[in-house]
DNA sequence: CGATCCGTTGAGGTGCGTCAACGGGAGTGG
DNA sequence: CCACTCCCGTTGACGCACCTCAACGGATCG
């Protein structure tokens, strides 16, 4: 079993216990593991690939709430429903939990429940981060920040940072910043234009001017 | 003392418990009860006024991120240190938990923990609801959905859903909302003048026709 | 080799921001 | 009691960042 980072504090009984509950299962690019407002009965981790959160409007206007990597997790709602629909970018392996066995082991293991907790305070904070980019952030200042939140989210997870692995289309950038695919599209085309960036093969962008991107971003 | 949303939950012990370990403090409308950055060494419960939690950009732009009433907490932290600043919007009271004492509390009482974690899963949802307003919102939509929030609230706080009290400025609803405060001014006056609202003595506002919020604040 | 999807680029429009002015209420001081 | 100031909300005129609509090229696939 691939080591979770919602068991990373838990002891070898404790993991045992987690090992009996899960299903892992590997999903291909595109597919809906989830919509918004579907019976919420489970918990899952991804442990490989790369998933999409979203909320859309009666009229098909969508904002994507984030696009989570291995060790994140998904599934926490509220009126045993969820809030959001959850759909693959990439293919990806997920590590799927059923909510009643969980919420059984987490009285049991409060450890386990205290994980859960600074993970999603951890969530809370980079939500307000992005409120903070929707609402008062430029095209060129999301984009930039946007670049720098993948960068240092795979230093965290021990890959490089540079060149950064962008698999998602423009249009879930878009969604996902609060612009258009064209927006999205021109300010690369900007950003490129400046020798801040380059791309490469593979969905992937090199940031050749690291400081120029981290002062873009905060509007410096 | 008087009840707090956290410890609805909670035996008579471990309310003893809570009540030796709190600070109870009144704070007078526009004071600053921590700033972003500022060592995290407490979590706090609002019993009384409003509290707004807000991020600012080097050159001064402002997102707010949050409102707190009665019974909402504020003080998680990531890195030890708060992600956020907090001011009064209101004259308001506080519970002040040392943050050292309220660890090892939730260690010793998991049911506590469970509600924080239940409470931080509530807040999440809500941010995502905001995402969705300040990334794919008109001002229109914005505004309505604002009402909207705060008469909710209201309602499930246990007071009139209608009029709504409205305490912050037309600044603090534009740093909300991803606003500047004209487009506030000015989207309340077309929705005043379509006969949807009117502005009441007392910072209230009244919603006449309430259907029509609704619509708008989907752009239905 | 047509069909589809995605990213890019251009031309033009617009919703909201910017800048400015004004009026009312609250606080202050004479 | 009356100036005077400050702050807040409102309104108007104008500009612009980003959206909309459209066209096109390359990649993938049957």
């Amino acid at each position: 079993m691939r080591s979770l980072t919602v068991c990373a504090a838990l002891d070898p009984e404790e993991l045992r216990r987690l090992a009996d509950i899960l299903q892992t299962s590997r999903v291909e690019a595109g597919q809906t593991l989830f919509s918004e407002g579907d019976a919420a009965d489970a918990l899952y981790n991804v442990t490989a690939g790369t998933v999409k959160l979203y909320k859309l409007l009666p009229d098909g206007r969508r904002q994507i709430t984030g696009f989570l990597v291995t060790g994140d997790f998904l599934g926490l709602a509220v009126n045993d429903s969820y809030a959001y629909t959850a759909e693959t970018v990439t293919a990806a392996t997920l590590c799927r939990f059923p909510r009643k066995k969980i919420d059984a082991l987490m009285d049991e293991f409060p450890k386990m429940q205290r994980r859960l907790f600074s993970m999603a305070s951890n969530e809370l904070a980079a939500a307000q981060d992005q409120m903070l980019l929707l609402g008062r952030k430029t095209a060129k200042e999301k984009i930039c920040s946007f670049l720098l939140m993948l960068s240092q989210r795979a230093a965290r997870r021990g890959h490089k940072e540079n060149p950064v692995y962008v698999p998602m289309s423009r249009a879930d950038i878009a969604d996902y910043l609060g612009l258009t695919t064209e927006t999205v599209s021109r300010t690369f085309t900007q950003l490129k234009t400046a020798g801040a960036i380059s791309l490469q093969e593979g969905n992937k962008v090199l940031i050749s001017d690291m400081d120029a991107i981290y002062d873009m971003a905060e509007g410096c």
